[in-house]
DNA sequence: ACTTTATTTAACAATTATATTAATTAACCT
DNA sequence: AGGTTAATTAATATAATTGTTAAATAAAGT
């Protein structure tokens, strides 16, 4: 419940339980019940963490009777992998000088593609 | 100061001074009080923070007498950025779908590329 | 040895975050 | 109307975070 917008979201990215609800709601959608099942918290603890994620952006809470259905919404999420991304062009040179300093000697000097060298998404 | 590393590093982002910092750092090393300069808050405080960046992974620190030089040291951000990847899929197919419904009845079903429509880098 | 410089740690106060149980709201069903 | 279901809010306790000032460490300069 930060002020400043990408401070909010990485704080609500910063909770497990957080990042598992939306590990969940990027395989569709989900009503708050469905949501708090995995979870051993109790439901107020899990309906917070939802109103912490909507408020930092992350997800939206349409209402359907007396359901809410709880959906992503990505926008927060790219701001702030586009934050973590002005430091993609320094890790990348400091790739760029290992791969360089290991192909020493062989192909040196070669021209490489850049990009890519992210890690495979994993779990959690 | 998280046990997990994944909450570890999105909290110590989650604070503006400590990606002011980082933001600094990505244009070179520099020392803790060179650090604190720009910053109204104590010295202490910025010590702290620099122990969270480093406790959390985004920053090393190396000792050089009473000096203590800091540097980035990306490992912990490109496992955040690659977390925070896994949902880029998600954005990515409803910019498509955006883009698909905006262009449609002129050269509807042309393959389009994919990547690149991630926000242009901002300050801070 | 004494002082200065750079930084960290300790002690403390204020704020914020998280979980729990109990109470409340709101819509549906009969 | 009365009861059930879904979810949120209130009240409360506890823990974590952040900042401040004062004290401690540690190396360098004189």
């Amino acid at each position: 419940m930060e002020a400043e917008p990408l401070s909010a979201t990485f704080a609500a990215l910063s909770d497990p339980t957080r990042r598992a609800i939306l590990a969940r709601l990027v395989k569709g959608e989900a009503l708050v019940g469905e949501l708090a099942d995995p979870f051993t918290i109790c439901l107020p603890a899990i309906s917070r963490h939802l109103k912490v994620l909507q408020q930092a952006g992350p997800i939206e809470r349409k209402a359907e009777a007396q359901w809410r259905r709880c959906a992503l919404n990505p926008e927060s999420l790219i701001e702030a992998a586009s934050w973590i991304d002005r430091y993609s062009d320094f890790w990348e040179s400091r790739f760029d000088a290992l791969e360089g300093f290991l192909k020493f000697e062989l192909n040196s000097k070669s021209p490489r593609i850049r990009g890519q060298q992210r890690k495979p998404k994993n779990d959690n």
